[in-house]
RNA sequence: GGGCGUGUAGCUCAGUUGGUUAGAGCGCGUCCCUGAUAAGGACGAGGUCACUGGUUCGACUCCAGUCACGCCCA
């Protein structure tokens, strides 16, 4: 016997029962070792960061990659699930430093690299707990036992092996970067950083001349805000279709972009225009460097007008002062001209050799005196000062500068032509950011900075001494051979002490100070997690590639990028075959989600509301499976849950509570009866029940999970408002036994079925309907069991066409009653069905008790004959006769327009008719058009495509009777209901009320004693509160019977 | 400035290979139904399918451009 089941069920509850049910089983395990030796699944799962609480966009990426291996599961493959932690990186160490409120790098330095790192190690996984709670609570099954660290020394060693073996495949150098860096902290900033600390400040805007060589008296001018770089100019840029001049003024002549000569001149007359020419013109121009120190360059090119296409003529001259050692553009328009990125500036920002003049001078203090100088040799043209936005220090407030720093990098340019193949063989939802954002970037991929002057993070493996030699490393057994001491720990506090003996007799080699880049570490985990190639490399190999991998749009340039580059490097392939790509979860309004604004609900208040699996189906529903953005609301939430989990619950609470009065449970003969036999709406759910099944499968294997979630609101719908309320009757007083065990069987079948199918979308409730479902020969769980592929044969296509006429019939009647105020409680003497296909309404009378019960009419009449209650409207089937007729068809159109019902309907019985289209006759045959039935004026007519339903709606005497009675069952339903009466439960009845409702009651006494369990019937002068029936007083009192 | 995406009812979103009356849900109004339902049904109001141009017999759909928004890059 089931349990009993409660219309009234709070989610949430039953949710927390279930986990409880979960760890009790070790069910997830369960369902891993089930399938061991099977074919394996592989995920690949990307590591958070800790530091914070999980939010919206992690809920949401752990459904989608909690959905995709359940359902591999239940599809039979092996799917390992390990969680994985991102440890590494600048966000620990901000934190690290907010909480030991200290700054920077000397802060560091000071308080001790091996007390900050170990400090950073401690707080790392301060939240895990929070975070497992909170992933388990939304249902997701995933392994945190043998979770993945980037901190573990195993998963750190791989790293190394990672490293050496770019390293190998000469894939890795060192070069420069241009980064904002602090002279004060002595330390580079990340953009997160740097974008913290825009302010609007004043700086010189300085405009100086530039001598062209070969030409007396001829300079170009160029235009700068940090003077301080100009000793450090190498070129100068202007832009190739930039139309410049040449001006004479006082003189001199002056090349500079023709748009700016407003800005140099305003009065317009003070010069004199010698030539215009295009920025290519100028390209190869020799100039002589206005300061001395790297004179000797010129040799090697430099001193020379440079084409560029970052110029603008926005501002300065249109000509740019290039210093490759001070920007980035400068840098690598320097690089591509062969120039060396000069930069003789120090790590604290002093100015360093060659530079004698302001040696050990903050460069940005020199400013004045380069000015100064500049103007003392006729070099400073115009001088002035403007207000504009520069970055500052977050944390100390100077101004940041822009400089080179020594950095490594991954040579990507070079592997682009392979990233692109790899990329070409995975599969992407939604499918045009394979090829679009992602494929884009990597087109325009750059060699990657993998290198931070940072401290906690896996170091760089690389050692080498003053004398040039260099070794890297790839493991620690090698590092303990070379250096011969044992290395414990692969963090930079412990490697940093680790020497090398120098094998040619020079000084020791020492590691280089740098640290990688969090993201190198997280695009290794495919190989870290398993300590490849340490240990596991047979298990490796097998999970390598992955089949799967989810995570947010934010990705694209993150773990998406880093993965496939790592990837393609080490082995020429995808990292993954298929990609789910979420889109961004916003507040409500649109704007994102802030916890200061508070313009979100927490995640907890909406598990403990409205429950897991109602926020996974909103969130899964929604188009943020396929990267676009989702305005989080509430009241979504609580529609999944009121318009698709609680029709379900109740459909499942309903047939609970027959079956238990029944006595009926599921024995060898349940299930569906085979196709075709015993009753239609029987045949017809399974028959649904076989489309959702194909279409979720469908959607699932192209890894659509809106697509596969929509066709649960169909289904739903057609098993609550159409197969339960058509079924009703069966189950409660069905006089056919055989009937009402077909009806529990399939009901049954459906219930337990659909568990299956909707068990990775909304893993609780199905699990609770399942297990209260089940016989004991069933797995203990839903998501023990096998995914329903579904039999073609069961699919009727025929049969579900033929519901949707009945339902299209019943719909047309409902809407006559409607038209005509009588509602459906009063019976009525019939209805008529037209339809001209014959063999369409054989199998709409076939459903014709169906149809009179549920539009409550005694009789229903079928016929073919439409032309008694409509006339025929026809309009060209476009489709077919715009490419037949082509230029035509707007006039055929016309003519057709005005058809006269006869003639169409000799067109509909077959007979040929022609219309004159230019003097053309073209025939046309039924087929060719769409006819539309109009019903005739004054009746209760109605039509919708090809059917047209008539009403009677003349009330006898007799139905005046049948309906008063009606409404009086209805009457004593609504009381036994407000009672809370078992359905069971036997009444008696006394009622008062005038003739008519005497009369009522009495002729239709069988009837009502039968709807309503009641065993005694007796009219009284008064019972209870008088209410309307029909226009009639009457009321009504009941009490409980005692005998059964 | 560049790349990618999005723009359909008050709100959230569907919309098949181009076919002439663009749909659903929520909300609103009217009516109906209810012994599974926290519900459900019917009808109604509400649309220049962002805009402009082009291709076509025919464009929400294809093409070009513009605008707005989002994300990323600069």
């Amino acid at each position: 016997m089931f349990d009993p089941v409660s219309s009234k069920v709070s989610f949430p509850d039953l949710e927390r029962d279930i986990l409880k049910f979960w760890e009790a089983g070790d069910v997830f395990r369960k369902s891993i070792e089930i399938r061991r030796g099977a074919p394996e699944f592989v995920f690949y799962d990307g590591p958070p960061f800790a530091t914070g609480l999980p939010h919206y966009g992690h809920l949401l990426a752990g459904t989608i990659k909690d959905i995709v291996p359940r359902y591999q599961t239940m599809r039979g493959h092996y799917v390992e699930r390990r969680f994985g932690w991102d440890c590494h990186g600048l966000p620990v160490e901000y934190e690290m430093e907010q909480e030991l409120k200290i700054s920077g790098k000397r802060d560091i330095e000071k308080l001790g690299v091996d007390v900050f790192n170990e400090k950073c190690r401690g707080i790392v996984l301060r939240y895990t707990r929070e975070w497992r709670q909170i992933v388990t609570r939304m249902g997701r099954w995933v392994d945190f036992d043998h979770d993945y660290k980037t901190m573990d020394p195993a998963y750190m060693e791989s790293i190394w092996w990672v490293f050496k073996s770019l390293w190998e495949k000469d894939l890795i150098y060192e070069g420069h970067k241009i980064l904002p860096y602090c002279p004060r902290c002595a330390t580079p900033l990340s953009n997160f950083e740097t974008n913290q600390g825009y302010q609007d400040v004043q700086d010189p805007a300085v405009t100086v001349r530039f001598a062209v060589e070969g030409a007396a008296n001829t300079f170009i001018l160029a235009w700068t805000t940090t003077p301080w770089t100009l000793p450090s100019n190498l070129a100068l840029a202007v832009g190739p279709t930039i139309r410049y001049v040449k001006v004479r003024d006082a003189g001199q002549v002056y090349i500079l972009a023709r748009d700016r000569l407003p800005a140099y001149y305003p009065k317009n007359e003070s010069y004199e225009l010698l030539e215009e020419l295009d920025g290519s013109a100028l390209a190869g121009l020799r100039y002589e460097p206005l300061f001395p120190y790297f004179a000797d360059l010129q040799a090697k090119g430099a001193f020379r007008v440079l084409e560029a296409d970052f110029v603008s003529t926005e501002d300065g001259t249109g000509v740019v002062h290039i210093a490759p050692g001070f920007g980035e553009d400068d840098h690598r328009l320097g690089q591509a001209a062969g120039l060396p990125a000069v930069c003789p500036v120090d790590d604290e920002g002093r100015f360093a050799a060659p530079v004698a003049d302001y040696l050990g001078r903050e460069v940005k203090e020199t400013d004045s005196d380069i000015l100064r100088r500049l103007k003392e040799e006729g070099k400073l043209v115009h001088r002035s000062t403007i207000q504009h936005s520069y970055p500052h220090c977050w944390r100390c407030d100077s101004p940041l500068i822009y400089r080179a720093v020594a950095t490594w990098f991954v040579r990507v340019e070079q592997l682009r032509d392979r990233l692109l193949a790899a990329n070409a063989k995975t599969h992407w939802v939604p499918e045009h950011l394979r090829d679009g954002r992602f494929g884009k970037w990597l087109e325009g991929a750059r060699d990657w900075a993998i290198s931070r002057n940072r401290y906690w993070g896996a170091p760089l493996p690389v050692w080498r001494n003053a004398q040039g030699e260099r070794i890297c490393i790839g493991s620690v057994a090698e590092l303990e051979k070379l250096s011969g001491q044992k290395v414990a720990d692969l963090h930079k506090h412990f490697v940093d002490n680790v020497e090398i003996p120098s094998a040619k007799g020079g000084a020791p080699l020492r590691r280089i100070p740098e640290v990688l880049d969090c993201w190198f570490e997280s695009g290794s985990m495919p190989y870290a997690q398993s300590h490849y190639p340490f240990e596991n490399k047979a298990h490796f190999e097998q999970h390598f590639p992955a089949d799967f991998i989810a995570e947010g749009l934010d990705q694209t340039r993150g773990w998406f990028y880093t993965l496939m580059v790592l990837s393609t490097a080490l082995f020429d392939k995808p990292t993954f075959r298929h990609v789910i790509v979420n889109g961004m979860i916003l507040a409500d309004d649109g704007r994102k989600m802030s916890k200061r604004l508070k313009n979100y609900p927490d995640p907890v208040y909406i598990l403990d509301t409205y429950g897991a699996d109602a926020l996974r189906l909103y969130l899964i529903h929604s188009p943020v499976v396929r990267a676009e953005n989702l305005n989080f609301s509430e009241e979504g939430v609580k529609h999944a849950l009121r318009h698709l989990l609680l029709p379900w619950w109740n459909a499942y609470s309903f047939f609970v509570t027959y079956a238990r009065v029944d006595g009926w449970r599921p024995g060898k003969g349940s299930g569906f009866g085979g196709p075709g036999s015993g009753n239609l709406l029987d045949n017809w759910i399974h028959s649904s029940l076989e489309r959702l099944t194909q279409e979720v499968v469908a959607a699932m294997d192209a890894y659509d999970l809106q697509q596969a979630v929509r066709p649960f609101v169909r289904f739903i719908e057609d098993l609550t408002n159409w197969y339960i309320r058509r079924s009703r009757r069966r189950f409660w007083k069905s006089s056919d036994d055989a009937d009402k065990a077909r009806a529990y069987a399939t009901l049954y079948e459906v219930l337990v079925r659909l568990c299956r199918i909707a068990a990775p979308f909304v893993p609780f409730i199905s699990e609770a309907i399942y297990r209260n479902l089940r016989t004991p020969d069933m797995p203990e769980s839903v998501h023990l069991c096998d995914f329903p592929l579904g039999d073609g044969r069961a699919r009727n296509a025929a049969l579900e066409d033929q519901m949707d006429d009945v339902i299209r019939v019943v719909g047309l009647g409902r809407q006559l009653r409607a038209d005509h105020n009588i509602k459906v409680r009063q019976p009525l003497r019939g209805l008529h069905v037209v339809c001209r296909d014959a063999a369409r309404r054989a199998r709409i009378e076939a459903l014709k008790d169906l149809v009179a019960d549920e539009l409550n009419v005694r009789e229903i009449w079928f016929s073919g004959r439409e032309s008694d209650l409509a006339t025929f409207l026809a309009k060209p089937d476009f489709r077919r006769m715009g490419p037949r007729l082509g230029p035509k068809v707007k006039k055929a159109a016309q003519q057709i327009q005005k058809l006269d019902s006869a003639r169409i309907e000799d067109l509909l019985d077959g007979k040929p008719v022609s219309i004159e289209v230019d003097g053309e006759s073209v025939a046309i045959e039924a087929a060719d058009l769409v006819v539309e039935r109009k019903p005739r004026e004054g009746l209760a007519v109605s039509s919708e495509d090809g059917l047209i339903v008539a009403l009677e709606i003349d009330l006898t005497q007799e139905l005046v009777r049948e309906g008063l009675a009606r409404e009086f069952v209805n009457r004593v339903q609504n009381l036994r209901k407000a009672a809370d009466l078992e359905v069971t439960q036997r009444i008696r009845l006394s009622y008062s009320g005038d003739e008519a409702v005497r009369e009522a009651v009495e002729a239709h006494g069988d009837y009502i004693r039968g709807e309503t369990l009641c065993v005694e019937c007796l009219f009284v002068g008064s019972a209870g509160d008088v209410q309307d029936l029909n226009g009639h007083p009457c009321g009504v009192r009941i009490e409980p019977a005692k005998e059964k």
